[in-house]
DNA sequence: TTTCGGATTCACT
DNA sequence: GTGAATCCGAAAT
């Protein structure tokens, strides 16, 4: 019934970039979680967020390398996986060279594989297309969690893997300033992309 | 040791 | 469109 997948891993040099050049790139990818719970589970990602380093005041690495924030500084194509509002978990997928803490906030998908569990797990979407639009959906709906922290996305056999199935990012994606910064803290910065149109998007600002 | 505020979501008006 | 829920990490004391 389920589609079979097929997809590369993607390799270490592809998230070397700077946060700002891996954003646009991760459109359209395949995020699979392998759930010893519920099985394979599949999304495509519709919108993300670049953080770039110590320059940028809304990301979390600007006040320097702590224990939560560890992840980001370390090298790239590992999640990293955060606890914020006291209830939500969010996941990034750490860009740039060993060292530096930029990542990419994954904030919406689509859903591929594993639909139904989603539903489960979803218990509040009255739709489909709000399985996944926002970033702690999306971890709420995959299953992901802090024990994910960390995780290398470029392992064959890793838990939590980033595919390319041959379906390339949109040539011309949305973009805006990012959601949920406060004033004079990086919300002026336009790093936000999304899949023009797309309906798993979250409702951020004007789109 | 205490305080502060958050890369959000959901229910409700 | 508005506000409550809810708790951890980091900064301040």
């Amino acid at each position: 019934m389920a589609a079979r997948l097929i997809g590369r891993v993607l390799d270490r040099g592809f998230y070397a970039r700077d946060a700002r050049s891996l954003a646009p790139l991760l459109l359209n990818k395949i995020l699979v979680h392998h759930d010893p719970d519920a099985g394979r589970l599949a999304v495509r990602i519709v919108e993300v967020e670049a953080y770039a380093g110590a320059e940028d005041e809304g990301s979390h690495g600007f006040r320097g390398l702590t224990k939560r924030n560890a992840a980001m500084f370390g090298p790239p194509g590992h999640l990293y996986v955060y606890f914020t509002y006291g209830m939500h978990w969010c996941a990034n997928v750490v860009a740039g060279e060993d060292g530096l803490s930029s990542a990419v906030l994954l904030r919406a998908a689509a859903p591929v594989t594993g639909i139904e569990t989603m539903r489960t797990r979803r218990a509040a979407a009255r739709t489909d297309t709000d399985l996944c639009s926002g970033p702690a959906r999306l971890t709420q709906a995959l299953g992901l969690a802090g024990g994910h922290d960390g995780t290398d996305l470029t392992l064959t056999r890793a838990a939590v893997r980033l595919l390319d199935d041959g379906v390339p990012p949109p040539t011309d994606p949305t973009v805006t300033t990012r959601v949920g910064l406060r004033s004079g803290r990086g919300d002026e910065y336009p790093w936000r992309f999304f899949v023009p149109d797309d309906p798993n998007v979250s409702h951020g600002p004007k789109q």
